[in-house]
DNA sequence: GGACTTATTGTAAATAGTAAAATAATTAAT
DNA sequence: ATTAATTATTTTACTATTTACAATAAGTCC
């Protein structure tokens, strides 16, 4: 930091900040985006990953936040920071620099939608993703190749499937993230280490056999993470 | 995007932004990072991570590696992107925004050093870093975990080495990284499908056998990435 | 040559991963 | 009620990989 402030002043404080949140959730073997049609210029009319500028006392992962609060009413659940775009011209309408968060959401929790945000609001799946405003896809494309890493190195899939679950609905997850057909006996295996609470209740109104339904044993695996030296593997 | 840019122009294109980039470099069996001494205020005469103001017509990246090269010389080399912090008090003059890259760099390579920069510049072992100027602690931790995580799933351990090493050199930065030591036949076991060029030449001034010297054959990688679908895994 | 240090190879046991078959629970038709 | 069909779940056998440990080879230094 060599330069004088006082000097350059008005030269370097002269750019903006925004944020953008990537609302993801999981349905019907999907895994989805929640994208924004914008209502006003630039981009009117574009489909977008919902976002905002960062007020001046906010952090950034509060305006974030905010952001995903506006949109969905939900609050306190962890938002994960991914990359940061400020390509110069990368805004029509001032040198404005974007950081990415993700959250991760109960589909079926989400109904409070659509704000003063934007007209129009949809989960799209994230493999059919189509041509965004601003540079939304490259945005997309990086967040989405860190999901997939943290889906695999921690216990986040909890965070996208219902309290109650199917074991095949977590396995549907992983084949959907990763493009990839598992074995049903193996993934069991696998995901033996893995505290799952076991609940009486199954499936309804299938017209098959019923699978059990489980949660995640949150508090056991804090405990097998600090104890033991456990780590999740996927 | 709801927000009249021409009424709050003022308002939110008032932040700036600085880039900082860490430099890793290895030696003597320990990863170091390169540190400089701040020569003004704020933090004057703290040791702190280089880093500088963004140009306004200046990527992120762009201004990462003007950085590396005004320190270290270097030029063309990979650049990570870390995070990005921007919390409202984190500069004491301003609301400045930070986003933290990572450069890994032969450490016999590089000579040149210290610059306008700042007086004193020294490699300090990653596990013995001091208190920094800024939120630079919280940088550098943040940092050291994406190193990690890429050093297991990337062949970045090469941009750390020298051009010829010892395969006990690779199991040491290794080890020194993950906290951890290693058996070395499993670790030669495990590195088997990493494609290494052997020389003929040997370790020097070493008083014992010396070791065989190896390099990464990064084209033989590149091909067995491509057809095969070769993974790096450590 | 002999002591010493490190490199390199080998082997057996333990662990994890894979494929396929067997069994259980439910719905729906007969 | 019996049976077929479908899907969930468990079991078994097999294969490959990882780990631990021992043995041997190849240099340096005196």
């Amino acid at each position: 930091m060599t330069h004088n402030y006082k000097i350059e002043f008005e030269k370097f404080f002269s750019y903006s900040l925004s944020v953008d949140c990537l609302i993801f959730g999981f349905e019907e073997g999907e895994i989805k985006l929640l994208l924004i049609k914008r209502n006003m210029d630039p981009f009117k009319g574009d489909w977008a990953i919902p976002g905002d500028l960062v007020y001046p006392e906010e952090d950034l992962e509060e305006a974030a936040s905010r952001i995903l609060f506006d949109l969905t009413n939900i609050k306190n659940i962890e938002l994960h920071q991914s990359q940061t775009f400020g390509k110069p011209d990368r805004h029509p309408q001032g040198r404005v620099i974007t950081c990415a968060y993700f959250a991760m959401v109960k589909i079926d929790e989400v109904n409070a939608i659509a704000s003063s945000w934007a007209n129009e609001v949809k989960w799209v799946p994230i493999q059919r993703i189509p041509k965004l405003a601003f540079d939304h896809n490259e945005i997309f494309n990086s967040s989405l190749e860190l999901l997939k890493i943290k889906l695999s190195n921690e216990p986040i899939c909890f965070d996208l499937l219902p309290d109650k679950f199917t074991l095949n609905e977590l396995q549907q997850l992983y084949e959907y993230a990763y493009k990839v057909n598992l074995n049903k006996a193996n993934f069991r295996k696998k995901i033996k280490p893995i505290p799952l609470i076991e609940h009486n209740e199954k499936q309804k109104n299938v017209k098959h056999r019923p699978a059990k339904l489980f949660s995640f044993d949150e508090h056991k695996f804090e405990r097998l993470v600090n104890q033991r030296n456990f780590r999740f593997k996927m």
